[in-house]
DNA sequence: ATGGATTTTGCAACCGATTGCAACGCCACC
DNA sequence: GGTGGCGTTGCAATCGGTTGCAAAATCCAT
């Protein structure tokens, strides 16, 4: 079948260690050899298998790539993102659907099974048990988009959700709306959970608003959608503060087709700026959330991890700001 | 470090040949024996590494899944229905980015690497050259969104694209535009040919109806908004047929931009019937690709090549129909 | 209890690589 | 010519499994 270093030493007339030599960085072999052994290799076409050298470096350079997350137009943004950024450093994604795992030892044993170096968990809402389970397991893991807490257990990058939650209200209190909602996300996702109380706080502080919140059941244009609808039955806010661009744009979809008008009738403001928010035929005032950083900044994360396992956990935020587009009544 | 086939084997008091036969499928172990193994697999947490035993049976259940179309949402939903779809049968996707890669010499050089058992292709727009440098090299492989040929040279799965340009043709001529365009997706790849194979062949047929085309820069919102405007400045067609809905969905963005209305100035017919195109704010008329069948049926294939490697390859092509939606003129 | 057939089991070789160690060749220097 | 030192090389063990083969254990019928 394939070529083994079998075969190429046999025809450089060398032996196999010389071969494998040439082939590992800073190995000592003479230009002599090394010159014979590649010109057999180049000749049978030989390329190392990297999983059976795996078995006794205990790298694989495999990185276990987990989401759920998979109907949020944002997430091949963020596939995408992962992928090259990870191929770049010679790293393999092994990517992992768990959109309906519920038991976080699957997943566990799932990644023990193609011993990855390591797992990025990129997702908002899968909930923090399974980024711990790969810790548990000694399986360095860095959690995206997760919830950052003032002690760490595992390696988080992502947003303070919290203080988005208070950036949109402070936006909406500004704009003087007075009946003001925040159409959330899957109210058992962490993300939800942060920016409920980040909104919810900063709202406290303007009794006169009336304030109320719902969950969509994921985050995805059909969720926001059915969501809105179901609000818009029965006397909907003026503004609703939305847990992420898609639902937003769900909502948006559901306001048009019912008539209303945006700004005019209902404002909104989403979470992510996603593309698609800038597209003239939704122009969503949103909060912009640094995606391509969280992603850089996860990937030289978990490359230092495969370095020294032992790393303390730490949490990385990175701050998010208002990008003004046409869904919000003007300042006042 | 991790358990190994040896300590389970200690612990149980059996041979390790033992323990691996009661992790194989089929083998010939004693109840007694099998008792005695997973007892001891439990308490210590074990679960066979794929990787080595992949050294002897040669089978990683790898499957590299390459594709370069990372801007197109629909691939969203092409990457969620392959990921669960391997999983469920025992496989892991390995995602391979092709975006910025020219020759298929590396893929191969990567995928040997990793000694994956088969490759799915899944674009529309990677020259054929890839999955067949595949296949030269022996590795299982199908090319989902591929280029039907009468005389495959691999694996083929999806749609005839030179078809939906006649479907395409025909359904613009119905509606009575009198100057009628192709607004296509990148000149190079086969599936733009093939449409505008198809387009223009239909469309001879009329010769009293004005017909011509153009190639946005890729399957992306950006570039059909940009081809769109473009076009916008020199007395535009009636109607436009699309290389892809997302296409569509960046040229309707500049048309509504100009002040122009769909479809009373201007006329689109796009082609997947992705999620997106039913939004009330896109409501676009379009071709529907049937995605989920041709990544059943893709998945199928490569299965069954897993199985008898020789298998004759094969061209699976799935109907497309029209999907009646708001952006195209009434029939006449 | 005996013998033969059938299952179960362990040994040892092997998959494709890496790597510690000792032997080797080569050169410089005395 | 002998010695020391250094870079290069091959041997052999190892990584975590699988599997052919022969020996051992079990079963069944007589």
């Amino acid at each position: 079948m394939a070529v083994t270093l079998k075969d190429v030493a046999e025809r450089a007339g060398v032996s196999r260690s010389a071969v494998s030599r040439t082939f590992t960085e800073g190995a000592s072999v003479s230009e002599k050899t090394r010159q014979k052994v590649e010109a057999a290799a180049d000749a049978l076409g030989y390329s190392p298998n990297a999983l059976a050298s795996s078995l006794t470096t205990g790298r694989t350079k495999l990185i276990g790539l987990v989401s759920n997350n998979f109907h949020n137009p944002i997430f091949l943004e963020v596939f995408d993102l992962f992928t090259r950024g990870l191929q770049d450093r010679g790293l393999r994604p092994l990517l992992v659907n768990l959109s309906n795992e519920t038991d976080p030892q699957n997943s566990v044993r799932m990644m023990r099974q193609y011993s990855v170096d390591g797992v990025i968990v990129a997702s908002s809402t899968l909930p923090p048990s399974f980024a711990h389970a790969f810790r548990q397991a000694r399986i360095p893991v860095v959690h995206s988009f997760g919830r950052h807490t003032s002690n760490p257990e595992v390696h988080v990058v992502g947003i303070d959700n919290v203080e988005c939650g208070r950036m949109a209200a402070r936006e909406l209190v500004a704009r003087g709306y007075k009946r003001i909602a925040f159409l959330a996300g899957p109210e058992n996702a962490t993300s939800t959970q942060d920016r409920l109380a980040g909104f919810t706080e900063q709202m406290a502080k303007h009794p006169s608003i009336a304030v109320t919140h719902s969950f969509a059941d994921a985050y995805s244009f059909d969720a926001g959608r059915a969501e809105m609808l179901r609000l818009l039955e029965n006397s909907p806010a003026e503004a609703y503060f939305c847990g992420d661009d898609v639902l937003s744009i769900g909502a948006l979809s559901a306001v048009r087709s019912a008539g209303l008008s945006v700004p005019d009738d209902i404002g909104f403001i989403g979470l992510n700026n996603m593309q698609m928010s800038k597209w003239e035929t939704i122009d969503l005032t949103t909060i912009h959330q640094p995606i391509s950083q969280i992603i850089t900044s996860s990937i030289e994360l978990i490359e230092a991890m495969l370095e020294d396992p032992a790393r303390y956990p730490e949490a990385r935020l990175f701050p998010c700001h208002v990008v003004e587009r046409g869904t919000l009544a003007p300042r006042m």
